[in-house]
RNA sequence: AGUCCUGUAGCUCAGUUUGGUUAGAGCACUACACUGAUAAUGUAGGGGUCAGCAGUUCAAAUCUGCUCGGGACUACCA
């Protein structure tokens, strides 16, 4: 095929051999480039009619699948369809460049660890090579991005890594800072050991990273001191008494401070064994726990028959109390490795907790201070010290190393990580290893300490990319105080559409309603720096918002003497900015705080820095900001969306330039008004696309085989966005055939005739009113339909738009429609008639390409050039620069719409019933009989009597009511009437209807009302349904109320008909078969029998001018020809071109 | 563990908001027809305990509860 060139002077419409549509998205594509259309599709808009859309950043180290084909659809459709609604629509395009995958892959590629960095290799060489693994695929997701059509500049893209973005960045940490809030705190965080970095929520909130992991359990006994607060439970008591407490983190009993119980929670105490150490023991825990530990055979069983090894073990219930009677009390620490006098007096005692329930454990929960954030609250509120050893700083330091092992103090497993993840596969399979849980738990079993050790399966949180499972561990970090704005976050939250609904009010919504503080830090090199400064006593600190800010500080430092004179900071990146140290009111040094910040804030950040606002581009901001539309997968709820959401909230209140911008926009501080969080794609099985099970689909590939248009238009109409999409290649195969294909066929068709007739639309337009039944009729269809899929798109319903389309094409337009008019264009003269049929199906087909452009913009933009290139009807060089179809209401006619269903029915029974009695189409017949059911039936029909006449072949309609008394009727009960009326009688009321004979019926049909149950009730109009079902002696077929008789008797006249029409039929396959074109006239001889002949001689004229024949003549001396069979009889046709 | 979504023909999906008695469409399958849109099209057919159980109701795919399967989310519950 030739690429596609606009030509106003192009004489013909394309013909083409065949639909493809691979070829037509490069042939178009190429057209694009050539002709600038994206540029003019933006440019031929009016800035005064922005509509903004944000690019939500792809980082571009890994390779686009095809959910990315999916999600960027939804981007494009309702950014072209705004488009076509005269909008002016912007879209920059961006790039994710920061972060931990890039620091994981360069890692991985370069062999080397975080603990290598800074020492095998330099911050700077490191920082370079993310800087290059960033953009490794751009070129490959450039390249996607063109071929599936999608629009978005990518020349100018903003791209998080540049010192202007991160300019903007630090303007708006300033903004926080200046307001409190942005604050540092030390916090037990989720941890990862391998990334050596805290994670905040939102990340710990990915999908995948919560797993199912077995671990080692421990019930451990702590070991009660006996004083006068504790002792009630010595009374009558020979034993030492113990408190159970269970864990699932056996790691942290050493780092045990303190037991929490629930104040109203009801404990008892109970004398027993221990069932590793058979020694008598007496134990503290929920009462309703009891028989999660205890069977029921044992209870004051015998203690002095127990022998160690028994499986009934013995045991008593001593006595009941409430959690407050356990506060106070003191225990011996259970693991004394490290102590000291404040341990000794304030820690190992029993607390109060709001957070203990009896679900789980004992009732009573194990507290580490330092490796859990419950606990770290509960300790702190009860002035519980921690577990801590000073590290060679004299710095206090947990039990547990940063990299995840036991310090040296803990010198039974010192040195061991607490993790058995965390070892290497080849360590973990040596013979006798053992994770640390278990040592712990055979030392504890030992020592007469543990009651109960299991295995135990729950759902623990991993590093959403390392994947090994987190430490909950304290931390120093930055902080942004979410929670100060949260009720704001929530209550404009309601003011976001989101499509779905359910995922703004319950997911994001439920997540808002939980929300805690964002955790900033990230003790990592490859990102944006925090741009805060401290006295290394921590008593002043500066947070720099711009780079003009920080080099007149740098200024201020080189005068003091701190810094080289001459310094520049060219790249605000690690290990540059960290060379940066400044000077405070009392001349002392300060350092940068060494963290970046989280990966998530940059994308957030994006409606500011992608424009370098403040410090330029004011104008683009304020006219872009909100964006009216965002799109990305469900997955960003509480990532890119929650970012977005969290710092335009909170700017909205901490800074003076955005208030203003919001005050000119009218905005109350969102970041975005509409947002469509799509679903996943799955694969055809509804199983996760993963290279692991090799069931991932190539979106290159499946472009290339069946183009952009088809997969697009396969996605979008097999399922809602939001819904799971089960991927399935046939699908695409079916949209291509099913849809493309019907529509296709429906362009071909108008360019067969078209160009035979020279049709390019110069004419004047025909009157609405001149034009027949069917050509209104469209016309009626297709403004109902563009109204429909306005609708359907301006509300994010992009399913329903492609459905809508669809079913038009394929249901109304091609089978309809143009199976109907077929004739109107076979027809030599140059009638009004045909003239209104080319109209009309030129409308049609170009307001079609407008419909699905947003969708299928290839094809429809073939379609649509095409068409326009010839005729030059319209101004626009691509369908994409031209407007939505107008709706015009005094064009719809619902009458028609309504007959013409009926002409449709009623076509559709008579041709159910020629198939019951075997008399083909081609066999014409005298007539059908309709029953009358309402005044304005009759009216209706006679308007499209003809088509349904030619359609099934019949001559004539009549009509009959019931006066003829040949109708036999049925009733049936409206249940909805009834309903309310007859309630609980309904099924007797309903057998007393249907056993209505006809006399009945009519009585009711007469005088509106009869009575059943014995004058219970009177049965009026409205209550029941009555259709004529039967005319006795016809063929009759119903399709809800419409009843159809057929006459079947075959007269003379009529079988001769019949017979010219299969005479016609075999003179048609001839001329096909030897390649006539359709224009070209002809002379026929047969040689035939006198039956054939008679029937011939009868209808002459008319198979002539079906057939294009000059002369058709009977010889019964011809030889040469084609034999057909006809009826019972051979006949011999020969054909010559004139 | 909790919350939410979801389960309709072999497959992909409508229908469920607002209950109405014979549950639809397309694909696939079978048969027939049509044949100047023809690698197209039409007609007909088979194929469903609407995941299961219980309840509300004259009436349940639709409302309620429970169970099971799938998915997502929430949770440092020790």
């Amino acid at each position: 095929m030739q690429p596609l060139k606009f030509d106003a002077n192009t004489l013909m419409y394309k013909e083409y051999k065949q639909l493809n549509l691979s070829q037509t998205g490069k042939d178009v594509l190429d057209f694009w480039k050539q002709n600038s259309i994206f540029e003019k599709s933006i440019s031929s808009r009016p800035a005064s009619k922005p509509y903004t859309f944000y690019e939500g950043p792809p980082s571009a180290n890994g390779m686009p699948g095809i959910h990315h084909v999916m999600g960027r659809s939804i981007k494009d459709i309702f950014c072209r369809y705004k488009t076509l609604k005269g909008y002016q629509v912007k879209r920059k395009g961006g790039w994710d460049t920061h972060g931990l995958p890039i620091e994981l892959a360069v890692e991985k590629s370069l062999g080397i660890t975080k603990d290598d960095i800074g020492k095998k290799i330099t911050v700077k060489e490191y920082n370079d090579a993310c800087r290059k693994e960033v953009m490794r695929y751009t070129d490959v997701w450039n390249d996607l991005t063109l071929k599936m059509g999608y629009w978005v500049d990518l020349d100018n893209p903003y791209v998080t890594y540049e010192n202007e973005y991160i300019e903007s960045l630090w303007w708006i940490l300033k903004q926080l800072y200046d307001k409190d809030l942005l604050y540092k705190g030390y916090t037990v965080q989720p941890y990862s050991p391998k990334s050596g970095t805290g994670l905040s929520s939102h990340e710990l909130n990915q999908p995948g990273t919560y797993k199912m992991v077995k671990d080692t359990t421990i019930v451990a006994q702590f070991k009660v001191k006996n004083d006068k607060d504790s002792a009630f439970l010595f009374d009558g008591v020979t034993s030492d008494v113990f408190i159970l407490a269970w864990t699932t983190t056996p790691w942290t009993l050493p780092s045990n401070c303190a037991l929490a119980v629930g104040e109203s929670i009801s404990y008892v105490q109970i004398n027993t064994f221990n069932p590793y150490t058979y020694e008598p023991i007496s134990v503290v825990l929920a009462k309703d726990l009891v028989k999660k530990y205890f069977k029921a055979e044992g209870e004051n069983a015998s203690f002095e028959d127990y022998k160690g090894g028994d499986k009934i073990i013995p045991w008593s219930l001593t006595r009941e109390f409430k959690g407050t009677d356990l506060l106070g009390i003191h225990y011996e620490q259970l693991m004394r490795y490290v102590t000291n006098a404040d341990l000794e007096k304030n820690a190992f005692r029993v607390i109060p907790a709001d957070f203990v329930t009896t679900e789980d454990g004992t009732g009573i929960v194990h507290t580490a201070s330092i490796f859990g954030a419950d606990d770290f609250r509960a300790c702190k509120e009860n002035n519980v010290p921690s577990v801590l050893i000073k590290d060679e700083n004299g710095k206090d330091v947990p039990l547990v190393n940063k990299q995840g092992r036991f310090v040296d103090e803990v010198t039974d497993f010192a040195g061991r990580y607490v993790k058995e993840e965390y070892y290497t596969d080849a360590d973990r399979a040596a013979e006798g290893f053992r994770p640390t849980d278990v040592l712990i738990s055979i030392k504890l079993k030992t020592e007469n300490r543990a009651f109960d050790v299991k295995k135990y399966e729950h759902s623990y949180p991993h590093s959403w990319r390392s994947d090994e499972p987190i430490l909950y561990y304290p931390l120093d970090s930055w902080f942004i105080r979410t929670t100060a704005v949260k009720d704001k976050m929530v209550a404009l939250n309601k003011t976001i559409n989101w499509k779905p609904e359910s995922t703004g009010t319950g997911r994001f919504g439920n997540w808002l309603e939980n929300l805690v503080d964002w955790n900033l830090s990230r003790s990592r090199y490859w990102g944006t720096p925090l741009p805060i400064w401290r006295e290394e006593d921590g008593k002043e600190e500066k947070c720099i918002g711009s780079i003009a800010e920080l080099n007149a500080e740098i200024e201020k430092s080189i005068a003091a003497g701190l810094m080289p004179a001459g310094f520049k900071l060219e790249d605000m990146h690690r290990p540059y900015v960290d060379d940066v140290i400044l000077t405070s009111s009392a001349g002392n040094r300060m350092l940068r705080e060494a963290d970046l910040i989280d990966v998530w804030f940059d994308s957030g950040a994006m409606p500011y820095a992608q424009w370098h606002f403040p410090f330029e581009n004011k104008e683009e901001f304020a006219a872009a900001y909100p964006a009216d539309f965002i799109a990305e997968g469900v997955d960003q709820t509480r990532g890119w969306f929650f970012t977005l959401h969290a710092i335009a909230v909170m700017l909205s209140e901490a800074s003076d330039e955005i208030k203003a911008v919001n005050e000119l926009v009218g905005n109350k501080g969102v970041a975005f008004k509409n947002v469509v969080s799509n679903g996943l794609v799955l694969d055809k099985n509804g199983n996760k696309m993963s290279k692991r099970l090799g069931n991932g689909i190539d979106p290159f590939e499946t472009i290339e085989q069946f183009g952009a248009d088809a997969a697009r238009w396969y996605m979008i109409s097999n399922a809602s966005p939001w819904d799971n999409l089960k991927f399935n290649i046939d699908g695409i195969d079916e949209v291509r055939r099913k849809f493309f294909g019907t529509l296709y066929n429906t362009y071909s068709f108008f360019v067969l005739y078209a160009n035979i007739d020279k049709f390019k639309y110069e004419e004047a337009e025909i009157a609405l009113e001149k034009r027949p039944e069917l050509d209104r009729w469209i016309i009626s269809l297709l403004n109902t339909l563009s109204k429909e899929v306005d609708g359907y798109y301006a509300d994010f319903e992009p399913t329903k738009a492609a459905r809508a389309i669809q079913e038009f094409v394929d249901a109304h337009f091609s089978n309809w429609y143009i199976r109907l008019s077929r004739r109107r264009f076979w027809r030599s003269d140059n009638s009004e008639d045909k003239l209104s049929a080319y109209q009309t199906l030129y409308t049609c087909l170009i307001a079609i390409s407008k419909l699905m452009s947003p969708i299928a913009p290839f094809f429809a933009e073939r379609l649509y050039t095409d068409l326009n290139s010839v005729t030059g009807k319209e101004e626009f060089e691509s369908v994409h620069l031209a407007y939505y179809p107008e709706y015009h209401n005094g064009l719809v006619d619902s009458a028609l719409e309504e007959r013409m269903q009926m002409a449709q029915d009623i076509s559709s029974l008579v041709l159910s019933l020629r198939k019951k009695i075997e008399i083909p189409v081609r066999r014409p017949l005298s007539k059908i009989l309709l029953p009358i059911l309402d005044k304005t039936f009759k009216e209706q029909i006679e308007k499209v009597k003809e088509l349904i006449l030619s359609e099934t072949n019949i001559k004539d309609i009549e009509y009959i009511t019931d006066a003829a008394g040949f109708i036999k009727k049925k009733i049936k009960p409206n249940f909805k009437a009834l309903g309310t009326k007859v309630g609980k009688d309904m099924k007797d009321v309903a057998a007393a209807i249907n056993a209505f004979g006809q006399e009945q019926i009519s009585e009711l049909e007469t005088t509106g009302t009869i009575a059943v149950l014995d004058g219970k009730y009177d049965i009026l109009l409205s209550d029941v349904e009555i259709i004529a079902e039967d005319v006795p002696g016809w063929q009759v077929a119903n399709l809800g109320k419409l009843t159809v008789a057929l006459d079947v008797t075959i007269t003379d006249e009529l079988k001769e008909e019949g017979i010219a029409r299969e005479l016609i039929n075999r003179i048609q396959n001839l001329r096909k078969t030897k390649g006539f074109e359709v224009t070209d006239k002809i002379t026929v001889a047969v040689n035939c029998g006198a039956e054939i002949w008679k029937a011939a001689e009868n209808n002459l004229a008319y198979i002539c001018a079906e057939i294009l024949a000059d002369s058709l003549a009977l010889d019964n001396q011809l030889t040469e020809g084609e034999k057909a069979v006809i009826d019972e009889y051979e006949i011999l046709i020969a054909i010559i071109k004139t």
